[in-house]
RNA sequence: GCGGAAGUGGUGAAAUGGCAAACACACUAGCCUUAGGAGCUAGCGCCGCAAGGCUUGCGGGUUCAAGUCCCGCCUUCCGCACCA
């Protein structure tokens, strides 16, 4: 009875056990020093954000990356595999607020809690390079890289329009707005402020980070197809158009004179300067300065320009720009064309975009839609500048917007193509002193201020006498301040504090206040991955010939929402720092893998729907060896996947029979001494045979294809193939020593997705050291082997029978066979066989009539 | 509108152009009993008593052979979207 009792797989007897271990041998899974001769690898998965609870999301994205590094570890590479917290951020104050509790201990007891079920979950993390962002050893250096990037002019300060959510009541950068709405609150509109900010210039490095997106073949095409479009690299041209002289005599509503000065410039950018004969008016965005003061003094344009502007405002705010309908004004003034001195009107539109470009385009309604819509609807000139290549085999109606075409009404350059009239045109600009060629990148400055407490101090300080003024080397870290009142008034809750506020400026000594705003969270995701490799480092952020080692990170696992948030703001801190000499390396990554989404009854885990399912419940029921391999059994790591309890049942049921399994024969293999025979038959063959099939599958799929829910399953039908054999077994069909690779290898095999149930059954089997650090099973080809196969016979390519020949069999031979199946012969009976295809070890193809 | 991914049993899914549905879940029937969220055996795409036929969103095509490649369309999801 006791006996019996012993085969009942019980993971929360055996969890604890071995977690207990684990905690006492912290160099179990630490990294060897970078001088072991080892292959490295890097593996990393975003770290989390210290919320409390750890989400189904996270087990699955860690559950991929342990898989992984254990598998390495196997492989006898020398893993770095750290962990940390994105600990600075919003939901701390907003905690603070509710339950009156100070920011830092909300985060540090999440951080507690959380710790606590990563060690439940059983993952192998070097927990001695934990990186905590909250904490000033690491804040400090966002603020010494602030102080690098301010010398080098890559940080500034300016006053412009920036995205304000109201329910974080900070402002947010562009790539944190998604249509129009805060990333953390999708039902709040972000508005549009005038404030004054620090911005980071990640345009400087647009060009590089398109440029490297295309050697970035480690990384998924949707990653990079997001980055480029929001890089939006666009080439072209930019134009001055003049304000007419007429513009002087036009009249105000009260009959006074204008008093915009004529010979002016109106600057626009445009990718088709070939088109700008056929320009027919000029289109300025409504904030366009420009149109701000001529509405100065022209109450009616004023009034026309506000509805233009809410009417941008009201289709930002429904997140659908695209849809608004397109309305303008004319501002009564003209603008001259550099090109062949036409006089064309000026007009505002709201569907001209201040921030992009020039703020003004010329207007081509022949060969643009957009144009030709407001053209007819205000029924201005229609004019064709680009006559189709081919004009009878084309179709000729305006507009025509492609490139393939010649010039025609344009002057000298009539007749012309799409490049070579571009790049006249572009050299008349240039001589004319009226325009140039131009680039253009939709992506913007990176604002980083934040007006909240629970973020890295800005190193700045702002003197009355000598302006701003950084904070000197040897004064950091600027330490974040505990008990500051957390409001939710607006405003950095930091200014509030005269003790932090009120300084000495380093300069001239006089008194000075410091910056109140902090630092935007994703300044601290954009390096953390460099301080794993020296975390302890008080002298530097960290040394240089250890993160040359590192990196780049071999394999980054994370989430594709942060495909152009942390991504891109990653890919520009390794540059910078590539420039501060501190690392060689230009990205981050060789490759990134971006995991689908764990969803539950079709719809993503939310507190709102009530579909959460939460990996401490499923522990709790199943265990972290069944709760991790389902993660990774329910679909490929690529999809989304649908969270079934029952299959989590499953299994572990699976586990179960894994379990009783191996401990009904671990004694007997224990006992085996000697080698396995060197040409294995019988049964003895069949299973070794499976054995080195799965083995060869999944050391394949480690190499890149990742299905780990197909190498699950091969390890479900070896322990089924083998389960299947137990009466044979128990008979004693087998020797010992065939027992003892057959299971030793199964646990190995295991390992990497059930290192509890592996760790256990290593023990069992009297496997020496942890079984993390045990060679990796090598498959043997000439075991995997099959002797006979069966062929299927297609007679005209549908499947009419199985034939066995030995494996391989000449073609003649397997024809032969086929043909001479007793199935094949009455199917085919006073027929022609016309054709014989012959797929050696896969078909045959009767071609019959 | 543009770009990308996907569409296969009741469910999650599998399949270098070569036997569609591996492995699981659920379900059905039976066995076992130490009554456990257990274990074991068998069945389980659709039609049909069977022989056999049919089946990978829809329609074409390429091929000896198509879930897989090509063309067109439909649906779902994701990203981008007056970007001049």
């Amino acid at each position: 009875m006791a006996e019996e009792k012993e085969l009942r797989y019980d993971p929360a007897v055996i969890e604890p056990k071995w977690q207990e271990r684990w905690a006492a041998d912290p160099k179990l899974y630490a990294a060897d020093p970078i001088t072991s001769g080892k292959p490295k690898y890097y593996v990393l998965e975003m770290l989390p954000y210290p919320s409390g609870q750890l989400h189904m999301g996270h087990v699955r994205n860690y559950s991929i990356g342990d898989a992984l590094a254990r598998h390495m570890w196997m492989r006898g590479y020398n893993v770095l595999h750290p962990m940390g917290w994105d600990a600075f951020g919003l939901p701390a104050e907003n905690a603070a607020l509710k339950n009156n509790t100070p920011p830092r201990q909300w985060t540090l007891s999440n951080i507690a809690g959380m710790k606590r079920q990563f060690g439940r979950l059983g993952m192998g993390f070097d927990w001695a390079t934990e990186v905590t962002t909250c904490f000033p050893d690491y804040y400090r250096w966002n603020q010494w890289f602030f102080l690098r990037m301010y010398e080098r002019g890559l940080v500034y300060r300016k006053k412009s329009k920036v995205n304000w959510c109201p329910e974080c009541a900070t402002v947010l950068a562009n790539e944190q707005v998604i249509d129009g709405r805060c990333w953390r609150h999708e039902d709040t509109i972000v508005e549009q402020r005038d404030l004054e900010q620090w911005f980071f210039r990640i345009t400087a490095y647009a060009q590089e980070l398109l440029e490297g997106l295309d050697k970035l073949d480690g990384w998924p095409e949707k990653v990079r197809t997001m980055q480029r479009n929001w890089i939006g690299r666009s080439e072209g041209t930019e134009v001055d158009f003049f304000l007419a002289e007429d513009a002087v005599n036009a009249q105000n509503d009260d009959g006074s004179p204008k008093v915009i000065p004529a010979g002016r410039r109106i600057r626009v950018f445009t990718t088709r300067v070939d088109t700008i004969f056929g320009a027919t008016s000029i289109q300025l965005a409504p904030e366009h300065a420009l149109v701000t003061e001529m509405a100065s003094n022209d109450a009616g344009l004023a009034k026309q320009v506000s509805q233009l502007l809410e009417e941008q405002k009201k289709a930002r705010e429904a997140g659908d720009v695209g849809a608004i309908e397109k309305h303008g004004v004319p501002t009564g003034h003209f603008a001259v064309n550099p090109y062949n001195g036409e006089r064309i009107p000026i007009w505002v539109a709201n569907y001209i975009l201040a921030d992009y470009g020039t703020g003004a385009i010329m207007s081509v309604p022949g060969h643009d839609e957009r144009d030709f819509e407001f053209a007819t609807k205000y029924a201005i000139p229609v004019r064709r500048v680009i006559a189709p290549a081919n004009p009878v085999a084309e179709e000729t109606a305006l507009p025509f917007t492609t490139e393939d075409g010649v010039l025609v009404n344009s002057g000298e350059y009539n007749g012309l193509g799409y490049a070579e009239a571009t790049r006249r045109l572009q050299e008349a600009a240039v001589r004319g002193g009226f325009g140039e060629p131009k680039i253009t990148f939709r992506i913007k400055d990176w604002g980083v201020s934040r007006q909240r407490y629970w973020g890295t101090p800005i190193p700045m300080i702002h003197c009355e006498r000598d302006g701003i003024v950084p904070v000197p080397d040897e004064q950091l870290p600027v330490i974040l301040p505990d008990n500051v009142e957390i409001t939710q008034t607006g405003g950095s809750p930091l200014a509030r504090v005269p003790e932090f506020v009120n300084v000495t400026c380093p300069k001239c000594g006089g008194p000075a206040k410091r910056e109140t705003d902090t630092m935007d969270t994703f300044v601290d995701s954009s390096w953390y991955f460099y301080r794993y490799t020296d975390a302890h480092n008080d002298k530097a952020a960290f040394d240089s010939a250890i993160a040359n080692y590192w990196f780049p990170i071999d394999q980054y696992i994370g989430g594709v929402e942060h495909a152009i948030l942390h991504l891109i703001y990653s890919r520009f801190w390794t540059r910078v720092m590539r420039d501060l000499g501190m690392i060689k390396n230009d990205e981050p990554a060789e490759h990134q893998f971006s995991q689908g989404m764990v969803i539950k009854d079709g719809h993503k885990m939310s507190k709102n729907r009530g579909n959460v399912v939460s990996p401490d419940d499923m522990v709790n029921r199943y265990g972290a060896d069944a709760t991790r391999m389902y993660a990774l059994f329910a679909a490929p790591p690529d999809r989304d996947l649908d969270w079934q309890e029952d299959g989590v049942a499953g299994v572990s049921r699976f586990l179960g029979r894994a379990y009783r399994l191996v401990m009904r024969y671990a004694a007997t293999a224990r006992a085996a001494n000697g080698a396995i025979a060197p040409e294995p038959s019988g049964l003895s063959l069949k299973l070794l045979r499976k054995l080195h099939q799965t083995i060869a599958k999944i050391t394949q799929d480690f190499e890149g294809r990742w299905h780990f829910n197909t190498d699950v399953a091969a390890i479900m039908e070896l322990v089924n193939e083998i389960q299947g054999a137990d009466a044979q077994l128990a008979a004693g069909e087998v020797p010992a020593a065939v027992l003892r690779e057959l299971l030793t290898a199964l646990v190995l095999l295991l390992a990497p997705f059930a290192p509890y149930l592996a760790a256990e059954l290593w023990d069992e089997l009297g496997g020496e050291g942890a079984v993390l650090r045990a060679p990796w099973p090598p498959s043997n080809p000439n075991l995997a082997r099959e002797d006979e196969l069966e062929i299927p016979v297609q007679i005209n390519g549908k499947l009419a029978t199985l034939v066995r020949v030995p494996a391989g069999s000449a073609p003649s031979v397997i024809e032969a066979a086929a043909l001479a199946d007793e199935k094949i012969k009455s199917r085919t009976a006073g027929k022609t066989i016309a054709k014989v295809i012959v797929v050696p070890g896969k078909t045959v193809n009767l071609v019959v009539k």
